[in-house]
DNA sequence: GCCAACGTTGGC
DNA sequence: GCCAACGTTGGC
């Protein structure tokens, strides 16, 4: 089982409008980046977890746990040209990209902010999102950075 | 296959 | 709103 970190801004969909889904999951649609769709379709498990990291905004930081509930699978808004996320070069028979379905898991008390995790480069060292200019909204959460963040959040 | 131009991400 | 960092595109 992997960890992963997945960003979304909360204006467009936060983890309240995921814990207020039906069945409480969503697929997790528009990733235009082929770095990610390569994670989706190789090494997405179902019941794998993920922080549920809050970017775009004050503070950003990972605000709780979602739950992989799929494999990788054709992202249908590529098809769709009324969709934002419509690319006309990618074929049915051929999809160029993927989405995965997750579920909640749960929401954090307190969130650990970006700037905390920053104070804990130390222990964190490697991890993505700290890096300067990390820009994937998917990355590999390594177990013992996993292990470290879960008890800032919930000491 | 190089690389400049462009678009996007995302922190601040 | 600014801008640095990065990915992608497309001309050559």
């Amino acid at each position: 089982m992997a960890y992963w970190l997945m960003k979304s801004e909360p204006d467009v969909f936060s983890i309240d409008d995921l814990a207020a889904r039906p069945q409480q999951t969503e697929g997790w649609d528009g990733v235009r980046n082929y770095q990610v769709r390569n994670m989706f379709r190789d090494q997405f498990q179902p019941g794998d977890l993920a922080f549920f990291y809050h970017s775009n905004c004050t503070p950003p930081g990972i605000v709780g746990i979602a739950k992989v509930v799929s494999h990788g699978y054709p992202d249908a808004t590529q098809f769709d040209p009324e969709s934002d996320h419509y690319d006309p070069k990618s074929k049915v028979e051929e999809p160029r990209w993927l989405q995965v379905d997750v579920q909640f898991v749960r929401k954090f008390r307190h969130s650990v902010t970006l700037a905390t995790l920053k104070e804990h480069a130390d222990a964190l060292a490697g991890f993505q999102v700290i890096q300067k200019g990390s820009r994937l909204s998917v990355c590999p959460v390594r177990p013992e950075h996993w292990a470290f963040i879960l008890k800032l959040a919930e000491p």
